[in-house]
DNA sequence: GGCCATAAATGAATAGTCGTCAAGTTTGAA
DNA sequence: TTCAAACTTGACGACTATTCATTTATGGCC
């Protein structure tokens, strides 16, 4: 009786189920989208891979969309962290940026989880504005600061920034540009930061150090 | 039974009522998405409006995806052909350019029946690479030659400002950014350019003549 | 330990979807 | 006039996301 299982602190079976839950069902969705693309993915489908009834995914998700970023979120986040794992140890702020959304690029366009959901566009540039902005703005700041971009308004590049990231890969992805033009894919987007087109190249020219691998299975929390 | 309806050249009573068909199917599909949005709009109601049978459309278009494309380009087609008309007086290739995308940011924001189609951006954004990307391509590399812009890959800029573009008007129709960052939106597209921060701000600063209004109810043919 | 109000889980039922198909109709040449 | 080919039709099949009345589990309280 005394096992920490069966004696929570006052406050916790139901919630400990809960967050067990929530998490079980966003693995499922996760790996089912991931094996069959969202929309194929059907509901009663990620309920019985996450062991629960149909009805219950609706306590914990109004919908099927709600759940599908909920997914795309701990994708990116997941994303976010491994890349800051990276730049820390930069020293020219804008060769973070610059290396974030190299990565996202090459991530989003040979991830099979990623291509499966560029095709809702909007939804994927939307959570990785929210998921990513935080390290990306900042990183824009940081190097307007340094004198090395020209950014007044970082929140507004960083979402331009983000849908035609998305809509680059999914264009890469569906083949109507070749994976080769991502050089000239990120040099256009660091145009987008204010600096010419010469300082964009230079600054996506620069080696690429290699991100750790990724959790497996495992669910970080935002 | 001298009637020309009754009399046809040789050729074209089943490829007048075809070309009848698909407009009135365009046309339905056109209006029904405008009031309830794409995903409301069911394909059985577009039939019917449009008089045929719901197994008919099937003939016409592949999908409902399909048709929907059908819808927007028609849309584009449109807005493409009254901004030429306006643009063919500009002395200055950049300002053309300029001028263009300009009109289809504040278009696409104060237009419902763009509004209702902005969630579907991958569409969107696609349709108005291929429908609008020979005027804004041809733009690109003019502006280029006359040393305005530095632009490269002209295909590749047009494509990544086609998806930026639509996701900077989804965030203003949804009201994540204010309408009134349209000015800054301008100027970070038109780094895209190559040309920098400051000579872009001059660039979207400059006056625009207001387009013509457009043909109510005709179906433009590209 | 026993009890009960409350919160959560359930899954069958609902309402509505897209795309297909066999049967009927129109067309235009012979 | 005749007839094969092409077109149209609308009912229908196979499935879907979501709802909701019912069942089950939980944790404070006696």
């Amino acid at each position: 009786m005394n096992q920490d299982t069966e004696n929570p602190p006052a406050e916790g079976r139901v919630a400990r189920r809960q967050r067990r839950n929530r998490d079980a069902l966003i693995v499922a969705a996760r790996d089912i989208m991931t094996e069959k693309g969202v929309e194929a993915a059907t509901m009663l489908e990620i309920a019985e891979r996450a062991d629960v009834g149909a009805g219950t995914v609706y306590n914990y998700f109004k919908s099927k969309d709600e759940l599908a970023i909920a997914v795309l979120e701990t994708l990116m986040h997941d994303l976010g962290l491994r890349i800051q794992e990276v730049t820390d140890t930069f020293e020219d702020p804008a060769q973070v940026y610059a290396f974030g959304i190299r990565t996202v690029l090459d991530t989003a366009t040979s991830d099979v989880r990623w291509a499966q959901m560029l095709n809702r566009s909007e939804v994927i540039a939307d959570a990785m504005f929210r998921m990513m902005g935080p390290f990306a703005i900042r990183d824009l700041r940081l190097a307007s600061q340094a004198g090395r971009f020209e950014v007044s308004n970082a929140e507004l590049v960083w979402r331009l920034t983000t849908h035609a990231l998305i809509g680059a890969s999914l264009a890469i992805t569906t083949g109507q540009v070749p994976a080769s033009a991502s050089d000239q894919i990120i040099v256009r987007l660091l145009c987008m930061t204010g600096i010419g087109a010469n300082a964009a190249t230079e600054l996506a020219g620069r080696p690429r150090p290699a991100l750790k691998p990724e959790g497996k299975g495992k669910l970080t929390r935002p």
